[in-house]
DNA sequence: AAGGCGGGGCT
DNA sequence: AGCCCAGCCTT
């Protein structure tokens, strides 16, 4: 054992957080935490895991489930992308693999959304295969270590890291090595502020011996941040309401949401109902907005989303096409972003009073 | 190679 | 306000 593993398997064995999908490493579950745990704290995927496999106990239950099931389930926790994915690979593993889990990398690779660290940490942990996962946080501790700085997000970067990663990677026990590097770098060599006079590779970490933690690891990207101006439509017809799919390949998609009109600017109420939008919605122009909530602003990674609610009560007249008109009791199984849920849950409480 | 995709926590 | 999180897919 070398060096490196003895440190690293020492530190592992006292600092192990005790994890739900550590308990058993049955390829499904470790595969739903995986997808789950990709740009998502462990403190924020847990409860989210915990329902997900509660609600789909096998492959088979998720395969025959119905997409909007398994986004509701995925509510809140954003990057939906994730569950679609999820959802089409258990009936890529029941329609190719016989619905069991595929056994190899290659064949684990081969689903839709898992990637090459996806693929490595499912390969080691639930079969013990010699593929080394490289995830942000083994970036952040071998960059460190070995005082690496070529940028991460760059494709020489990830060459790099993950030929170092295969080097160390202990071929004994792949499994838990992964998993010991990223609980190392979830905990003690954390992006900010790690505490380095506790840590074990104090004596060789590069990084630490030239005063560069704070440098490394590199990243080149730089996000732009997008306003965009949602003008969301409360309309009441008796005791309904009305939503509508996402269908467009933007956030959200396939997620429902209230009627939305998108502007470029944000707009008054006067603006809004000369709106070209607003009048291609409506079939009569005898519309009167009721009230309009002021401006909210919702900030995502890449956007920074302005939005209003407007409340519209509405002659039958007047439902669209696209318009789904549901009882608000039946709210809970529709997939909906946090934004309009909260939304609309204020609304229903004011009603209860 | 670059851009898009959520929501939350920390500094 | 900016950065990061057990990344992946599309263009």
């Amino acid at each position: 054992m070398s060096e490196f593993h003895k440190i690293l398997s020492n530190w592992y064995k006292q600092n192990k957080r005790d994890l739900p999908w550590r308990l058993n490493k049955v390829p499904y579950y470790v595969w739903i935490s995986e997808i789950i745990l990709q740009q998502t704290r462990v403190d924020q995927g847990t409860d989210y895991f915990l329902r997900f496999i509660e609600r789909f106990p096998t492959i088979d239950s998720l395969a025959n489930s119905s997409e909007n099931e398994v986004l509701k389930m995925w509510q809140g926790l954003g990057y939906y992308s994730r569950a679609r994915n999820i959802h089409f690979a258990a009936q890529q593993i029941m329609n190719n693999f016989n619905g069991k889990f595929p056994v190899t990398y290659p064949e684990i690779r081969s689903l839709k959304g898992v990637g090459d660290y996806t693929a490595a940490a499912v390969a080691s942990i639930s079969f013990g295969l010699p593929y080394a996962a490289v995830d942000g946080n083994v970036y952040r501790v071998l960059s460190r270590i070995y005082g690496i700085a070529t940028p991460t997000d760059s494709s020489k970067g990830k060459k790099e890291f993950s030929e170092l990663a295969m080097q160390l990677l202990d071929k004994q026990n792949p499994g838990s090595y992964n998993e010991a590097v990223m609980e190392f770098g979830a905990l003690q060599c954390t992006p900010r502020k790690p505490d380095c006079s506790v840590c074990p590779f104090e004596q060789q970490c590069v990084a630490f011996n030239r005063s560069e933690i704070t440098k490394l690891p590199v990243k080149t990207n730089k996000i732009k941040i997008r306003h965009r101006f949602f003008n969301y439509l409360y309309l009441k017809h008796e005791k309904t309401i009305i939503l509508e799919q996402r269908l467009e390949n933007d956030i959200w998609q396939n997620l429902y949401q209230l009627p939305l009109i998108e502007s470029l600017k944000a707009l008054t109420l006067e603006e809004l109902i000369v709106h070209e939008k607003f009048h291609s919605l409506f079939k009569t122009e005898s519309i009167t907005i009721e009230s309009a909530s002021n401006e909210i602003l919702h900030l995502l990674s890449h956007q920074k989303l302005h939005v209003r609610f407007i409340e519209i009560s509405l002659s039958k007249s007047e439902i669209n096409k696209n318009w789904i008109k549901i009882a608000p009791e039946l709210l809970h199984e529709y997939p909906i972003p946090k934004l309009i849920d909260n939304f609309l849950m204020e609304k229903n409480r004011n009603k209860m009073e």
